[in-house]
DNA sequence: AACTGAGACAACCGCGTTGTT
DNA sequence: GAACAACGCGGTTGTCTCAGT
C-alpha cells in the first residue's frame, strides 16, 4: 500500500483555513474545477495539500452544502440509516442532500448517539423498575421489537447488542420512533428461545420489501407479521451512489448474517 | 473578570480502494 | 501481476465558543 506524503513534511501549511485561501480556492475551483487535486493546490498558489483542498471544498466551501441546524426529518432519516447501515456516513449523506459525511457523523457523535443513549437509559431504567419481569409483561412489548440489520458484524456499534425495542414516544424534539437497544441477557434469558424474541420473518419478506419500494424512492415502512404482532421495519430504497450496494444485497436476500 | 469544563464542529491522519502505468 | 499515484472514507484530534462557577 502506497500512501500520500503528509503535508507537514512538505512544508505544507495545516490547520484552520483563512478566508483569503477559500476565496483562492473557490475561483480555482469555479474557473478549472478540479480534476486532480493532489494538483490543484500549487496550479491555485495554495500552501496546502491535496487532500485539505478536497475536504474543504467537500465539507465546507461546495456551493450546494446546506448549512444550519438539521431538521427532525433529517435526524430521523440519519438514525434509520445509521440502525440499517453502522458508521457508513458516505452512504448515509448521499440520501440527505446538501449534508456532508463530516456534518452527519458529527451530529450523530455530538447528538443523536447521546439522545439514543438517554432513551435507551430510560426504557432500561423502567424494565428494571418494573420489578421481576414476566413474561407475560414483557410478551406486551413484542408488538415493538425489532430486530434490526445492524447484527451485522460490520456495525460495530451496535455488535453488543442483539435485541431491539422501539420507542415510538419520545425523543424529545423531534417524536420519532427511536430505537432502544437492550441486551438479550439482562432480561430473563434462560427460558427465552430464539421464536419467542424474534419475529418470524417469512424468507420472502426482504426481495417483497425490495421490490414494494421500487414503486416508492421515499421512506417507507413495512411491517413484519407474525403469531403474536405487528412488527415496523424501515426501508431507504432505492439508493444511489453507494447505496446501491446494500440496495442489490437486500434485494437478493442474499446476506446470511441477516437472516433470521 | 478569570477560570474551567463541556459541547460543537472543522480539520487531520491513516488506511483501504481504485485506476494507471 | 507489481508498483505506484490518487482518491475517498471513517476514526480521531484540535480548536473555538459558551455556559457555569
Amino acid at each position: 500500500m502506497v500512501r500520500a506524503p503528509c503535508c507537514d513534511k512538505m512544508g505544507l501549511k495545516k490547520g484552520p483555513w483563512t478566508r483569503e485561501e477559500d476565496q483562492i480556492l473557490v475561483s480555482y475551483i469555479n474557473k478549472h474545477g478540479h480534476g486532480n487535486w493532489r494538483a490543484l493546490p500549487k496550479q491555485a498558489g495554495l500552501l496546502r495539500c491535496g487532500k485539505s483542498c478536497r475536504l474543504r471544498w467537500i465539507n465546507y466551501l461546495r456551493p450546494d452544502i446546506k448549512r444550519g441546524n438539521f431538521t427532525a426529518e433529517e435526524e430521523e432519516t440519519i438514525i434509520k440509516l445509521h440502525d440499517m447501515l453502522g458508521s457508513r456516513w458516505s452512504a448515509i449523506a448521499a440520501k440527505l442532500p446538501g449534508r456532508t459525511d463530516n456534518e452527519i457523523k458529527n451530529v450523530w457523535h455530538t447528538h443523536l448517539k447521546k439522545r439514543l443513549q438517554k432513551t435507551n437509559d430510560q426504557a432500561h431504567q423502567a424494565i428494571l423498575n418494573s420489578g421481576s419481569k414476566t413474561r407475560g409483561s414483557i410478551n406486551n412489548n413484542k408488538a415493538s421489537i425489532k430486530r434490526s440489520v445492524s447484527n451485522s458484524s460490520t456495525l460495530t456499534s451496535q455488535s453488543e447488542a442483539t435485541s431491539f425495542i422501539t420507542s415510538s414516544s419520545t425523543s424529545s424534539d423531534c417524536g420519532q420512533s427511536v430505537k432502544v437497544d437492550i441486551k438479550r441477557e439482562d432480561i430473563d434469558s434462560s427460558s427465552l428461545d430464539e421464536s419467542y424474541w424474534l419475529p418470524q420473518i417469512d424468507e420472502s419478506f426482504w426481495t417483497e420489501a425490495a421490490m414494494e419500494d421500487d414503486n416508492n424512492s421515499s421512506s417507507t415502512i413495512n411491517n413484519i407479521q407474525n403469531n403474536d404482532g405487528i412488527f415496523p421495519v424501515y426501508h431507504q430504497y432505492p439508493f444511489d451512489d453507494g447505496m446501491d450496494f446494500w440496495y442489490d444485497v437486500f434485494r437478493s436476500g442474499d446476506f446470511p448474517e441477516l437472516t433470521f
